[in-house]
DNA sequence: TTTGATTGAATTACTATTCAGTCATGCGCG
DNA sequence: CGCGCATGACTGAATAGTAATTCAATCAAA
């Protein structure tokens, strides 16, 4: 935990961002800070594993070291453990995408990155995003919640990314920023479902990563697949214009 | 439910898609499969509105005006009576995908319609779901349950409409057709949940599906999202050329 | 009359949450 | 310096509430 490389794409476990981690200090509050880093990695872990309503109270303490009760003083019921669990989440999560995207230089090697941080992370740690529709459901009032702006945090990265990207002319089009978000994201959630449900062995995950990332990156960067130049379209009229003469002919 | 428009995008409930609906008919096996269907109504209803964990099946029952116990004449327990809904509405959604597309003639046209009703059924029927992960999750052998099935028929509509395209030439590149499937229902199910939270009133929420399937549907087909060009004109008429020649075949 | 569907009150299971009691720490005081 | 008390953390058994599920009794069609 101490020495980390700081290029690495993964989110270690373990909250450091804050004091200054003097891992002798022994005072009461430094335990209690231990202690609840604790919960919340064990709770990671539970809900992790087990998802949201499977997850039980019980285990969470049983891992985290600590009596039932405990749990209560640090968080106010169950909800908020896991609210807890994502709002770590979250801060680590934008914490090494900021870090790695301002650690290069060009736009495409930095969309390349965050594709691959963001696909990489929800990978690992698939079950905190899917407690997110629990948690919100039944929220009218979603723009209020506490996720939402850690969510609205995170993907300001990209929507930064692609703002820079655009006035350096290296992103063409003036699509709606929102759009290519949602294209971007999207993507690379669903990707990591399919790709998890597809292939079992990692290596074959880590083509399905590769593939989608380059076709997606493509796409931004390059403005569409085959960048639309009215030459390659006039082509494809073309094509088609063949093969409906073909059908004449016959 | 009986002088339904053809054209129509959305899933109306009710799966009357077997047996010849004799509206009349009161036979204990008619009466069974009314109530069975009831039953997943009101599943669908209160699932959709309350989620997996909230919606009790006490609800359903009242809503599907059936006793409590009746539930499990229909349903082994509450895991299965969601298992059906789901089935119920992948069956619907392939069902109403495959006519659209196939009463439609150009690949642009088909995809636009698949993007369009896909991203506007998930809008509708958000809480269905979302039900998958809760339901799925502790399997880890997927690709043997049904639900992996139901979901694979669907999305074969929309692998058969690239490889047509591609065959026509109205697809260009080779890309992977998993890729593609990635950043197309990946895109507009994570757009469906961004613009029900984003836009509250729903002619926003229509300009956003609208700016988000043209964009999506421009980087598939190669177009770009521009519009009024000159390629995009010699598409029009090409479309005219080729229902002309399908009358010529006639 | 038989057979299968239906009922809904009772049962069962499960777990989140509470709280009275225990413990340990660190501070003030002798 | 060391002692004992006040304070807050911690414990885990007991509580409490919620629903899923069962089943003996009833009903209605064939």
């Amino acid at each position: 935990m101490a020495s980390e490389p700081a290029e690495t794409t993964n989110l270690a476990a373990g909250s450091d961002a804050l004091l200054p981690s003097t891992a002798t200090s022994n005072t009461r509050q430094s335990r209690v800070r231990k202690r609840e880093d604790a919960i919340i990695a064990a709770g990671r872990h539970v809900f992790t594993t087990h998802g949201y309503a499977r997850a039980t109270m019980a285990m969470i303490a049983r891992e985290a070291g600590v009596a039932d009760g405990t749990l209560y003083t640090y968080f106010e019921n169950k909800d908020a453990l896991a609210r807890g669990v994502i709002a770590d989440y979250y801060a680590r999560l934008t914490a090494t995408a900021k870090q790695g995207v301002d650690n290069r230089r060009t736009t495409r090697t930095r969309l390349d990155f965050l594709a691959r941080h963001h696909i990489t992370s929800i990978m690992e740690e698939r079950g905190i995003i899917e407690m997110l529709p629990v948690l919100t459901s039944s929220l009218s009032d979603f723009s209020e919640d506490e996720l939402y702006g850690l969510n609205k945090t995170y993907v300001a990265v990209f929507d930064t990314l692609i703002r820079d990207g655009r006035a350096s002319g290296d992103i063409p089009g003036d699509a709606d920023v929102a759009v290519l978000r949602d294209i971007f994201f999207g993507a690379l959630d669903y990707g990591a479902r399919s790709s998890l449900l597809r292939s079992s062995r990692k290596g074959a995950r880590k083509a399905d990563v590769t593939r989608l990332v380059d076709r997606l990156v493509g796409m931004i960067i390059g403005g569409g697949a085959s960048t639309g130049s009215l030459a390659d379209r006039l082509e494809a009229v073309i094509d088609r214009v063949e093969i409906a003469l073909k059908k004449v002919d016959n």
